[in-house]
RNA sequence: GCGUCGGUGCCCGAGCGGCCCAAGGGAACGGCCUGCAAAGCCGUACAGUCGCGGGUUCAAAUCCCGCCCGGCGCUCCA
């Protein structure tokens, strides 16, 4: 397995801490609006790469965070008159429900940062024992440059990254170099506190990350992932923490592109983003398509997505989708027993190579068609090609014939359509094509499509 | 401005120096199948070339240099 690390600026191999184990840590969000297509990347980046390592045979301990206090959460808060807690649990359910939806595995640890407080307060500890951080009247401070290979990650040096950094931040007078940011902040009025050894005060920033991916997985974990937004400040400053705490932070550091809109990126602060509940609502099989849409593109491009992409998608799991009706029509059962070596190796290989999952598709429509292909003359290869394309879909986590969409509120009508489909059948029979026409509008208009195969009409629901 | 990533057919989008006269998906066109459809299969046109100009190499979409254009980061941000 090859991997793009970030650090290394280049495809390096991948190689666990443990054999035959992968610890993985994905920044999470933090909680307090809607969850965007933007947040959907990062998800389902890390769920694809993390199902990848699964289907290998690989036991992966997923963590995800969820920051439940900061800035934002303070503010809406007090903008709705409600608690932090508050703000944090509803959007937290929201955000949970939303990657239900899109079908993304949950983390095995979803810790949060409001559970970590004593940790980092420990960690903090460390870094002033160490002199790496220092006090002052509004809090603690990471002495910045006074940690060794500080901005490796985003390739810059500490007085180039100075460069800006005066003109934009606020300086506080307080502060030994414009650099250094704060990893505990005394309290203000209004705001949730915790106590501390340096006073009553909630975490700064980035420390939470370090404190709960050292903490639930330990030195030297494998990988750590998120957007590519948040190389600097958020991964350079955890990374950092880390380093000047003596610890080893992860070994390897993936980062998934921007989803952009309009050709910008989508982000809350640009007010351009497309929630993932609204995406979610406009089609059924969008979950599905957008999955798909992401898949076929490499997690390190930069995707712009509208309508007319998702389209396209949905033809595309409509596409895998008709096979597997297809087979089933024909009396195919999936098998376990029968695969396509050949085609399993080709998949193994292009998701080898830094999660190639465009590649690792194309591999899977090549077998569509030919399952296909092989339905259509009764081949023996058939059950083998549909088998491994519905489980290659699937290690992807496609979702192809499991109970997608709405199986159980559908029923109440299946028993008066299939009288439909066979009244139908019989019009043909007597060659009362009019009559069968008929019906089959009748049906369309339920949303209902009938297709004649060489061993009988199949219906579904659009 | 500095850093970084990218510019491939009608659209999306792979392509890890020779297996690329460039994968796969969508759309289009023709044929087969069908009572007609749908789905599917077969085939065709699409990129004679991979933003532009140089260069390295026996060989480049793939490496190097310059230029043009765009994204992202430098600020909360997936």
């Amino acid at each position: 397995m090859r991997i793009y690390d970030t650090l290394e600026r280049e495809i390096v191999d991948f190689i666990p801490r443990i054999a035959g184990e992968v610890s993985l840590y994905a920044c999470g969000p933090t909680v307090y609006d809607h969850p965007h297509l933007g947040h959907a990347r990062q998800a389902l980046t890390y769920d694809m790469a993390r199902r990848y390592f699964e289907w290998n045979g690989l036991k992966v301990h997923h963590v995800a965070n969820v920051t439940d206090i900061d800035d934002n959460i303070i503010n809406r808060a007090n903008r709705e008159g409600v608690t932090e807690t508050e703000i944090a649990e509803e959007w937290e359910t929201i955000y949970i429900e939303a990657m239900d939806d899109l079908g993304i595995l949950h983390p095995h640890d979803r810790p949060h940062a409001t559970s970590y407080v004593q940790e980092m307060i420990d960690f903090i500890a460390t870094l002033l024992e160490r002199e790496a951080a220092y006090a002052t009247e509004s809090g603690v401070y990471l002495r910045v440059r006074s940690v060794p290979g500080y901005g490796d990650l985003v390739h810059r040096t500490p007085d180039e990254l100075a460069e800006g950094a005066g003109a934009r931040v606020d300086v506080d007078e307080a502060k030994e170099d414009p650099l250094d940011f704060a990893l505990w902040k005394h309290g203000k009025p209004d705001e949730p506190t915790w106590d501390s050894p340096w006073g009553p005060g909630r975490p700064g920033w980035h420390i939470e990350c370090a404190a709960m991916s050292l903490g639930i997985l330990g030195d030297g974990f494998d990988l750590h992932g998120g957007g590519t937004d948040l190389v600097f400040p958020h991964h350079t400053n955890e990374r950092a923490e880390a380093i000047a705490a003596g610890r080893t932070f992860s070994r390897y550091w993936m980062h998934n592109a921007m989803v952009n809109i309009g050709g910008e990126k989508m982000s809350k602060s640009l007010n351009n983003f497309t929630t993932v509940r609204a995406l979610l609502d406009e089609h059924p099989l969008n979950a599905r398509a957008l999955r798909l849409l992401l898949l076929q593109t490499h997690y390190r491009k930069t995707l712009e997505i509208n309508s007319e992409v998702m389209e396209q998608a949905r033809e595309g799991v409509k596409r895998i989708d008709a096979m597997l009706r297809k087979a089933t029509g024909a009396g195919i059962t999936l098998t376990t027993t029968e695969r396509d070596p050949e085609a399993i190796e080709q998949f193994r290989s292009a998701m080898d190579h830094d999660f190639g999952s465009p590649e690792a598709l194309a591999t899977v429509f090549d077998l569509v068609r030919r399952a296909n292909g092989a339905i259509d003359t009764a081949d023996a290869d058939a059950s083998s090609l549909v088998s491994t394309a519905v489980e290659l879909a699937n290690a992807m986590g496609l979702s192809v014939g499991s109970s997608q969409g709405s199986s159980e509120d559908q029923d109440d009508d299946t028993a008066e359509i299939e009288a439909m489909v066979e009244r139908r059948s019989q019009a043909k029979a007597k060659k009362d094509f009019a009559e069968a026409d008929t019906i089959r509008d009748q049906l369309a208009a339920l949303g209902i499509t009938v297709e004649d195969t060489a061993t009988g009409p199949i219906w579904f629901r659009n």
